[in-house]
DNA sequence: CATGAATGAGCCTTCATTCAT
DNA sequence: TATGAATGAAGGCTCATTCAT
């Protein structure tokens, strides 16, 4: 994560990372037939690992306003602290290494979302739009928001949680 | 362009692009001292190309939401148009290539929205938010619609526009 | 051929062939994709020139034995002088960089053998035989006499040529 | 053998040999120090083998050219029979790991074959030749023999090998 | 102004081999 | 006797870059 980070993802030497993780290259080679699986691999990696450490918990009694926002202030953390996994996820996508495999996307997140929002528009709490829309609202201002912490013009206390979350809640309220 | 958008600006070689303009990779060299001059040079011309092709026409006697959803969908609409523009931008500058060039902000949009905001704020319109916020708001919204377009899953069409900036018009408004 | 004679096809380093020719190893990759692209033209060419350089002529007015006689000698002479290059392709065929490549077999002398051999037996001085028989007897008269002169244990002078001929010409006279 | 023939000397990896062998690689090195050595065993080997295996009986009441042409017969079915073998020792022999080695050389059957042929000279059955060219002769015809079997250009029944044998004979008989 | 020709630096990758267990 | 784990050495190949013409 972190050379990727720093120096891009087509700056990443295997002799680098693996002087990093204080073996040989050669070593490297024993267990990633090739950069590219070792890519591949990380990225698999990061995309289960994402699933259960992002820890979308489903808390029953809350209404609808409060749980929504404990969601979306869950998937902002998790983006703030794994910014650098997130920017891995980015970069990969984009590189050449990234050809179209299988990625059989999983859908669990997205289906708790897509839940939430139906209830919400049944309670007629919020807008009766396109869960797509809906969606990017949410990762629009989530986005934003990751980008102000990164670059240190906010920090994610209570206060600012709160104030963008609101706005978030403006967009989108009945 | 076409390059960086098809293969990441690290896939971008030399050759490739000289091929590709119909000259040899030495004339390339008569022109740039290396390929990170090159790569500056087009960022630079990028940034300053923006400015005069987005049309960000100031016309006086619109009222603020209507004035402020002029500039919004002129963003948008731009950031479709220029997709592979947007898209070397924001490479370029994660990508090593991009060391601090002293690049002197062009501030001439951006404080333009900013004389934006205040009127609005002062005309009690839109939510006394510091300046950062109220640009991440419709950099989110915009960012968003554009991903929405772009991957096909809307159209920006009148209704479509009239939705969006509705959502983010809503987000900010007092 | 020198080094594939000496170490083998697979012994042959691409650095060692530019520092044997004067270039450095890029430059060979500027006028040869890789090392198997390399081989192949090598083998390529190698079939034409042997074509080409082989003078098997045909003079129209000799007997038939000595019309045999002099093709004989002169295949086999040809693959005394061009025992390296014989012995690259011997190599090449049995290396893993060969594989199938089109080769249109290029029939021009065999066509020729075949001719002369079908006039030996209409003549009813040779005997009637496939035309495979045929050819393996002289190939193996002539491999075996190649060997002997490699291995210095022979000399191809006038008597060795016409002994090791009439050896040939008995196993196939009618 | 199989590795050999399949990929070329060169193309055989000790971890792949390993595998195949049902072993780890480390396992190969207990019992043989090196490639090169585990190479020179098997052609140590072979070349043992070989001689017991080919079973080149001495039957004394046969005439002349029967005891010849049983020989000539024995050689050609142990080489095609043996073709990987044979290919093996061909490989090696052109292989950078051969390089002299001491090769106590194994004339068990050369003598044979030179005392028979001195039988023929003397009973005056076979031209009075040096014993290479008569070697050679015979050598060159089973070669041939066996490459048309194997591209199965050529069954080795009854008829064929009395074919074969009799454009042999030809070739040597006074 | 243009480029053909050439190359050094450096990266990915392979593979025989070692060694502690 | 067997092997898991690790690696040094070396080879193939890429690519930005130079320079004489």
């Amino acid at each position: 994560m972190d050379l990727v980070y720093t120096q891009g993802i087509a700056g990443v030497k295997m002799a680098q990372l693996a002087k990093l993780v204080g073996i040989s290259p050669s070593t490297l080679y024993v267990y990633f037939k090739s950069k590219e699986e070792l890519l591949h691999s990380i990225y698999s990696e990061l995309m289960n690992k994402d699933l259960d450490s992002s820890p979308i918990t489903e808390e029953i009694d809350l209404p609808f306003k409060l749980k929504l926002k404990k969601m979306w202030l869950q998937w902002t953390n998790f983006a703030i602290n794994n910014a650098k996994e997130m920017n891995f996820i980015t970069q990969f996508k984009q590189s050449p290494y990234y050809e179209k495999l299988p990625e059989e996307v999983r859908d669990k997140n997205k289906q708790m979302v897509k839940d939430m929002f139906n209830d919400g528009i049944q309670e007629g709490l919020i807008k009766d739009l396109p869960f797509d829309i809906l969606t990017a609202v949410m990762l629009g201002m989530m986005q934003q928001t990751v980008q102000l912490v990164l670059s240190k013009k906010m920090t994610l206390n209570q206060e600012n949680a709160d104030l963008m979350f609101s706005i978030t809640w403006d967009a989108i309220k009945a």
